[in-house]
RNA sequence: GCCCGGGUGGCGGAACUGGUAGACGCUACGGACUUAAAAUCCGUUUCGCGAAAGCGAGUGCGGGUUCGAUUCCCGCCCCGGGCACCA
């Protein structure tokens, strides 16, 4: 055997023939069985990272598996090209975002196909491109006529020196990341688009995706954060409104003895002007950053308004307070506190000396000190008159019915999900196509005059968006009266592009419409994969888009993706690779060095697809060690030419253990894949099978038959994810056709038979021996063998045997 | 802070439905081949005691359920992801 393995050579003639014989393009064929498996498409962003090699790889396998077992794979690829990164780079080097970005993603496209994804790239995708974005900019003018969108104040990170808005990413510890001043809290118009209209169908169809995992499910349930509570409203002293707040908590309504409003709530406002205090405060909340997780943990502020509020059943008065952590944007912008019951008012309480009252005890009586803490669980109502000595739900039900009667109240749902604002006031964006005018107000841009089409060739300073400053732009007439009107600068969020694109790849050259009928062909997708990142947000956005998009009548389908699979991120010395740790990996390097398959086989192997992969050098150096064994095993084996048929009856014993150990494998590599998408425990059954056949020395006719079944079924298995090597190796065993057009190999139930069987023995639940038993041996033959034992006799000497639990197959329990 | 994950040898991980803890790979060590090195091949490798047979301990920590717990339950600790303008 002469023949080295040259990975570079491998790979280029296996794909060559792939491109050559157009392998990975499909078309709509209703007489196969279409399977649509889709990776969440990547941000250009100039370099590959080990990450998108990891995801896009784990999803090649699946479609390469899929198509083995007969299925019409598509795997499609795109660009997420709108986005922060673009702009960045366009400060810093004076390049255009267009023109970075274009170049990004030819640089990319070519490391793609280098590692041998069997992409249809007819198909590809760029959001940043007129023919993509103009149907989102439709679909948006479809969501305003449905009343589906509308414009609200909201709060924005300003940055004071820069003159611009920052997103969370780009405050640090408070400041701005370029200025480094303080960010400020602005409230600025900006479009939203309502998710709570579809927050109970989002919430319902989870419980269908059963081919999600529970941890997004659970994730997704608790951000859409349905409760069932009581609106009401108490009077406020010298004030003609009432102040409304939701509860979830009615049944410790007597326990109220302060309640608290944002910052920005109107009665706020009002107390300001005449109390500077209040005022210097409120001036204060606005130094805050806009992160809920930075809201959280900050220090619980509030300070008095000097005016009170009337409890609704006792007539007493209940002070009014501002708050720094109560939000406007979240339910009403005011609170009822019952420190005696809820840990945030508790420690509220506690820290300005306001009163804390117990309204309810423990089921079982016990009794409880409320200075030293809250009780916050259901139990009985007590000090509360007419409700008392009520559970929970008697007095909901007292308490709604109380309110109704003299219309102060009602049973409500709230969410916390709130609706999706998608306005950035950045410039590499898409267009949203809306027109002001000072007759007609905010119209969107009609359909005959879409796209609206951002323009390229602009100078980024880093100071606001360039669309301001471009006449050419925002000069517009408006679309219902004609006359002269000004064109919204603003660009959409980058998750509005992600939303729909996996539907689009079904019809990616369709310019007559967003998404014509080959969409139902493929969707929803059968299998999406992507960082668990993604779990809230693009997913939430995604599944929301696609029941819009269903209730324009673009689509059937409820759901987008039917099985989502999350992989973990990609580590170095323990920590996410990234520049700033200067821990990175240059995925190109290791390509050139081992080759593409080297790279996928290490990502497969090193660790299961949802947790986190720690990367190391010797493990790529292993993956190829690896490879270079299973091209010598296969070339060695090649030699013998005169491999003749197998005859299964007149195999020796250790050939039908070679074989037995062939279709074991066939088995578990087939389940592994298939079922639990762990491929490192696929790969490991593999290189044990190949373990297996070189430790196996036969070169008799017969024993030559049996290697070379156990050698077709590696290749075989390992072809979706070393697809290179495999291609090469299916010919060397001198197979005409190629391996990406075989079926995955079936296994020969009567191979697995065996006569012996090795049963463990413990006593008291300690191991104490191993035995050998004929495989159809009945319970108590098991256990008479395991009693004479020489090493167990040594344990139940003496002693009184209890109890004998026998698990057939497997052990033997000796209880004494 | 809240929600969701994770924690097993020197390292990455395996143990799928409560039934042999450490498969497979890496590292390290020993050996073969070689003038030498690389590559390759063979062997050892959870820790402690022991010449060996074997014994004891052991899956982040503390408890519990069970004949039997890495796996189920309760309470902690630590690490990671998300928290609505990173994508």
């Amino acid at each position: 055997m002469d023949v080295a393995y040259k990975p570079e050579q491998v790979e280029r003639k296996a794909r060559e023939y792939w491109d050559d014989n157009r392998c990975f393009e499909v078309d709509e064929d209703p007489d196969k069985d279409p399977f649509y498996c889709l990776t969440m498409f990547p941000y250009p962003s100039g370099h590959l990272h080990m990450g998108h090699v990891r995801v896009f790889t784990l999803s090649d396998v699946i479609a390469r598996y899929q198509r083995m077992q007969g299925k019409h794979v598509l795997q499609p690829m795109g660009w997420d090209a709108f986005g922060m990164p673009a702009e960045n780079a366009a400060i810093k080097r004076g390049v255009p975002p267009a023109k970075w970005t274009y170049q990004n993603i030819a640089d990319m496209r070519g490391q793609f196909k280098r590692l041998g994804y069997a992409y249809d790239w007819r198909r590809e995708i760029t959001t940043c491109k007129p023919e993509y974005y103009r149907w989102e900019q439709w679909l948006f003018t479809k969501l305003f006529e449905k009343g589906l969108v509308y414009r609200k104040n909201s709060i924005v990170n300003w940055d004071p020196v820069d003159q611009t808005v920052l997103a969370n990413e780009q405050v640090i510890d408070g400041r701005g990341w370029r200025s480094d001043a303080l960010v400020e809290r602005r409230e600025i118009p900006q479009w939203f688009m309502k998710i709570t209209a579809y927050a109970d169908e989002l919430l319902e169809y989870l419980d269908k995706l059963d081919g999600w995992p529970d941890s997004v499910r659970s994730m997704q349930r608790n951000w859409i954060g349905r409760s069932e509570g009581i609106e009401l409203s108490f009077d406020v002293e010298d004030e003609d409104e009432r102040l409304t707040v939701f509860t979830t908590r009615p049944d410790t309504l007597m326990g109220v003895t302060y309640m608290a409003v944002a910052a920005e709530h109107p009665l706020a406002t009002k107390a300001a002007s005449s109390d500077p205090k209040v005022a210097s405060f409120i001036e204060d909340c606005k130094k805050m950053q806009a992160a809920e997780a930075a809201m959280e943990t900050m220090e619980k502020k509030g300070m008095p308004l000097g005016i009170s509020a009337i409890h609704p059943i006792t007539g007493e008065k209940v002070p009014l307070w501002v708050a720094n952590f109560v939000l406007m944007s979240y339910g009403t912008g005011a609170v009822m506190a019952v420190p005696g019951h809820d840990h945030r008012d508790w420690e509220f309480a506690d820290k300005h000396g306001l009163p804390i009252t117990q309204v309810v005890e423990p089921l079982d009586g016990s009794s409880i000190d409320i200075s030293a803490g809250p009780y916050v669980e259901y139990g009985r109502v007590i000090n509360s008159g007419f409700i008392d000595g009520m559970t929970f739900e008697q007095a909901f039900d007292a308490i709604a019915e109380r309110f109704a009667e003299d219309g102060r109240g009602r049973r409500t749902v709230n969410y916390r999900l709130r609706d999706w604002g998608v306005s950035r006031q950045r410039y590499w964006g898409t267009p949203i196509p809306i027109i002001y005018c000072d007759a007609c107000g905010a119209q969107p841009v009609p359909e005959d005059q879409l796209p609206v089409v951002l323009p390229e060739d602009v100078e980024i300073t880093g100071v606001g968006s360039p669309l301001k400053d471009m006449p050419e732009f925002y000069e517009a007439d408006c679309p219902k009266c004609g006359k002269a009107a000004r064109r919204e600068t603003d660009t959409f969020d980058t998750f509005v592009e992600s939303s729909w694109y996996f539907s689009r790849y079904a019809c990616p050259d369709s310019d007559t419409a967003m998404l014509d009928e080959r969409e139902a062909y493929w969707m929803p997708v059968d299998q999406y994969t992507g960082g668990v990142e993604h779990a809230i947000l693009h997913l939430l956005y995604s599944r929301f888009f696609q029941k819009v998009m269903r209730d324009v009548g673009l689509s059937s389908a409820d759901e987008p993706f039917t099985n989502l699979l999350t992989q973990g991120m990609v580590l170095k010395d323990g920590a996410k690779m990234s520049k700033n740790k200067g821990n990175t990996v240059d995925p190109g390097e290791l390509i050139e060095k081992y080759g593409a398959d080297t790279v996928r086989l290490f990502m497969m192997f090193t660790a299961p697809p949802e947790q986190a992969l720690e990367y190391s050098d010797d493990g790529v150096q292993g993956a190829y060690r690896f490879l270079k064994r299973f091209w010598t095993a296969v070339h060695t084996h090649a030699e013998c030419d005169d491999v003749p048929p197998l005859d299964i009856d007149s195999l020796s014993t250790a050939q039908r253990d070679l074989r037995r150990k062939t279709h074991q494998t066939i088995a578990k590599v087939g389940d592994d894949m298939g079922r639990r998408y762990t491929f490192n425990t696929a790969v490991a059954a593999s290189m044990e099978l190949l373990n297996a056949v070189t430790r196996f020395d036969d070169s008799s006719p017969q024993g030559t038959a049996v290697i070379r079944e156990a050698l077709n079924a590696v290749v075989l298995f390992l072809s979706p994810i070393v697809p290179h090597i495999c291609h090469e190796l299916w010919e060397v065993l001198g197979h005409e056709t190629a391996v990406v057009d075989e079926r995955w190999p079936a296994f020969d139930e009567s191979a697995l038979e065996q006569e012996l069987v090795e049963i463990v023995i413990q006593v008291n639940g300690k191991l104490r021996a191993r035995i050998s038993v004929a495989a159809d041996a009945d319970k108590d033959a098991v256990a008479a063998a395991a009693l004479a034992n020489e090493n167990v006799q040594r344990f139940i000497a003496g002693k009184d045997i209890r109890k004998t639990v026998v698990v057939p197959g497997r052990l033997v329990n000796i209880v004494v």
